[in-house]
DNA sequence: ACAAAAAGATTTGCATACAATTCTACTCGT
DNA sequence: ACGAGTAGAATTGTATGCAAATCTTTTTGT
């Protein structure tokens, strides 16, 4: 369904000379291109929720114009990050609580389904690997490293679903965590939960290594609730709520 | 949201002569109505998987120029119902079997939250909803009448869906059921499997009757798992194959 | 005769121009 | 003051032209 870039062409006739780096590597459409900017520019809030999106301005922003740049709106319209209105424009979507209420419980069940799947799937390297991310992931948590733990946490389960070797669960489970990306971007800068989320992903490493779908699948269904109540405690720019503590 | 016919515009002043059915109702743009052709078009196999899809070509097709129709593209191409390949255009997503067992897979997973989520919100009303449907499905089966019992069964299902009332569960079954239109389509032709699944069918409406969403959920999967194995019996050009029938 | 190279024809990618629609600010009548 | 109506600006939707890349056919060297 995405596509590949195919190195197997043969390659250019004139490639002797000395090779500047100026390669013309610029195979890369625009539309790509901008599509994943554009991404960035919402994961990390330069274009907030909600916000307008102005096609000219983009385009300027961009340096490209409008007809590639349309295009990547549609595409980021189909993975749920901007909504379009026709004659009416596009705004990046704002999620409500109930939509990333929704999205969890959908990755959730994703991650359940994977968790069946990998367990049928692993051979003893593929535990030893995740071993290795698991402990990696304990050492930020210990030396209260945030954005190395939350980004090895990320990794962690992006390589189970992976595991499940399921391509349209892989492909699915991207696009759903995208759409939340931005909030786990913001979340990155509150530290709670981490024992409790540490003790579900030794539980995690447990349930693989033994081979138990169900119970991993359990688990991780907990888990990702688990993820839910701790965002749900985060206020948009990112500090924790002070109405409850949740770890 | 709600889109309104405005009338209020001064009427063009050549509208005294007979009208054509040229409405001028063009609210809609172009390129969410190529997007929707086009997908027709692929789901009754106008377009055969895999092959080629020149822009021109269906831009004469369609009636309209090169622009529209690229933003449908990548609309489709982000449904996973074509291929992008960078300067070299477009074929039809050729879903193989095992693209297939995978999606039906987290279609599987997806009903059986569904169910989950479910029998915590039905209320009696709902129930009944579901029951006639049920029985539509049951009567249109007894008088093998096939098209009739195949829309119903995908009601069914998209209903328990809808009721869910999780929104993003709901999009995301849509859009991977969007992908195996063309199976279901092609399946249409064929028969088999109408006790098995009617009495599945009728274990689900008891278990959401009962609110028993574990039981529901594992139903369910199975039932899904069923579907794949007949699917996985039928070729191309929707005919039952030889070697093996699973009813 | 055959492979490599070159020339020509298609096809895709992007920018631009213009039409259609919506948005904004203003006028006017009550 | 106030809302309906209206000109003008701003914004989106579509068509077209041209450049870049790919595909096809022809040519050329051995």
């Amino acid at each position: 369904m995405t596509e590949r870039t195919d190195t197997s062409r043969v390659a250019p006739p004139l490639a002797a000379t000395e090779l500047t780096q100026q390669r013309p590597q610029r195979r890369r459409p625009l539309h790509e291109e901008a599509a994943e900017r554009l991404r960035d520019m919402i994961v990390e809030g330069e274009l907030a929720p909600g916000e307008r999106v102005r096609e000219q301005a983009v385009c300027d922003r961009l340096g490209l114009s409008r007809t590639p740049l349309r295009e990547a709106m549609k595409v980021l319209a189909a993975e749920g990050l901007v909504t379009l209105q026709p004659n009416r424009g596009a705004t990046v979507a704002d999620l409500s609580p109930a939509d990333i209420a929704d999205t969890f419980k959908v990755i959730g069940a994703l991650e359940a389904l994977a968790g069946e799947l990998a367990v049928e799937r692993v051979d003893d390297d593929d535990i030893a690997e995740m071993r290795v991310l698991h402990y990696q992931m304990a050492l930020h948590q210990t030396r209260g490293e945030l954005p190395e733990y939350f980004r090895l946490n990320q990794r962690v389960h992006e390589r189970l679903v992976e595991l499940s070797g399921n391509q349209v669960l892989i492909e699915t489970y991207r696009q759903l965590g995208g759409r939340i990306q931005r909030q786990r971007f913001v979340a990155n800068r509150w530290a709670g939960r981490w024992e409790q989320a540490m003790h579900e992903h030794e539980q995690m490493l447990d349930a693989l290594a033994a081979r138990d779908g169900r119970r991993l699948a359990d688990i991780l269904r907990l888990h990702l609730d688990n993820k839910l109540t701790a965002v749900e405690h985060i206020d948009r720019d990112g500090r924790p709520r002070h109405d409850a503590a949740a770890d």
